[in-house]
DNA sequence: AGTCAATCTCTACAATTGTCGATGTTAAAA
DNA sequence: TTTTAACATCGACAATTGTAGAGATTGACT
């Protein structure tokens, strides 16, 4: 399944909260960008067609999707091209870009160091 | 500078090779996919256009193109966004897959281990 | 010098993407 | 019950992207 980048940001959106209408997310998109519900509709619409989102019920005529699609699903190979195309397939110069670039906040190390002893048992 | 998926694999190995030509890069993209030269040395003109890529000088009637613009001044936004987008701006969702989705050797993780604990003091 | 193969240039085109307006429909307010 | 404000549906369009063929040009080989 591929999605574009808006798609991608409106999937994200349906994950975070499990189950959302056209009009929520619009607002949601709104406090970012000005955007028309209109355009924001399509994305959903398309969402729909690719078998992203699946209507799960309907609260008068406002329709509420769900993501028919898990995250991790998408993530995976998302990740795996990510590091391709950007680090030449190097894993190693995204976490260094990742320390380097203070991208990470003192919680974040914090929390890598933990995981990365546990790790290396 | 927004460059597509494409002609991000291409830069990719203009910054490997400091400098190549069409008919180079279209060889070694070849290795992965097929797609013609013609194909490839489009994106190479959409790049010359978009300033990504410069001539620098010519080998007979091939011409040699060399990154005009730095791999990090790009890779530092698209981090940022890739997060934003895929992680829901969480950098640590990221980490967590690194490491729990085996994306990163053991050579990896002890290098991992070795800058994290410096940067922790 | 003439031919050929490699390379460049130019043009094209379908699919995808971001963007939205017009129009239809209906729940809810008056 | 009529009106109206929200939503939905449908269609449209320009820009970008991936893809490639046609034809011009030229360095190199015979």
């Amino acid at each position: 399944m591929k999605l574009s980048e808006f798609e991608l940001e409106v999937m994200t959106l349906f994950w975070k909260d499990k189950s959302s209408t056209a009009p929520e997310i619009h607002r949601k998109i709104s406090k970012n960008k000005k955007v028309t519900y209109s355009t924001v509709k399509t994305i959903i619409d398309r969402l729909e067609q690719k078998l992203a989102l699946k209507r799960v019920k309907n609260f008068g005529r406002t329709i509420v999707y769900s993501p028919a699609v898990k995250q991790e699903e998408l993530q995976k190979p998302l990740i795996k091209k990510f590091i391709d195309k950007v680090f030449s397939g190097n894993p190693r110069l995204l976490i260094n870009h990742l320390l380097e670039e203070d991208q990470l906040s003192k919680e974040d190390i914090e929390y890598l160091k933990t995981i990365i002893n546990k790790k290396g048992k």
